[in-house]
DNA sequence: TTTATATATTGCAATATTACGATTAATATA
DNA sequence: TATATTAATCGTAATATTGCAATATATAAA
């Protein structure tokens, strides 16, 4: 029906999910990479650096915002964007507990 | 256009995004977090597991092992399947540098 | 060979995503 | 106040994703 079964899910499947898709768009990995670069993080300078048209840029960091990626602060009429550090923290360390355990495991895998 | 413009952007970004992508769905968090668990991992199991058609594991399989983030053996007329260390581990060092790189740049943050 | 079991594929309907032009909203400046 | 600048929103077209029933495929067992 390509409508995702939500409340089949536990919480915490449908949160991390939902992280991993505010990241799955090259758009937004290109986006989140030139914020990691650039000290000063307006939009128009995303909208400069990326092929991309305003209005599209715009959703996509629509997207990341949702997701509590990035944190947006008006500077008169522009906007500065930067990375919100807590959120990929949290992200990398559901990440490590993961790959840990997969490489505890390692012995006991079946294929 | 709902298509993504891939050309625009590199190699690395459009690999990351699309290792994401594959993680994007809460079927498929569930399906990892059942194939850590458990030791045994025939896929008649997940399908017992997950409130979801046999078709349609079927298909989340099949994107997980298009990302290559599982493996799947056949063992007679079952398959079993299993979580593929070495692009987990790739994801989490990915993952780490970013991270780590936002935690040392904090202080030139704008935000 | 027939039958049962396990998984993949196909076809389709419902919904979501991506992209952009046009417009709007809000602030700064002349 | 009028105008320019910056970013968000709206509307729409094209494409992708999700989910399932039905069917196909492949192997094992009787």
């Amino acid at each position: 029906m390509g409508i995702t079964k939500t409340d089949s899910f536990t919480t915490n499947q449908n949160e991390l999910a939902t992280l991993f898709k505010a990241l799955a768009h090259p758009a937004r990995i290109a986006i989140i990479e030139f914020l990691l670069k650039n000290e000063k993080c307006i939009c128009g300078d995303i909208v400069d650096e990326l092929p991309l048209a305003q209005a599209t840029i715009s959703q996509h960091l629509k997207e990341l915002k949702n997701a509590n990626l990035i944190i947006g602060t008006i500077e008169g009429t522009a906007i500065c964007y930067c990375l919100n550090q807590e959120v990929f923290s949290e992200l990398n360390n559901k990440i490590n507990l993961i790959t840990n355990q997969l490489i505890t495991k390692n012995n006991s895998k079946c294929c």
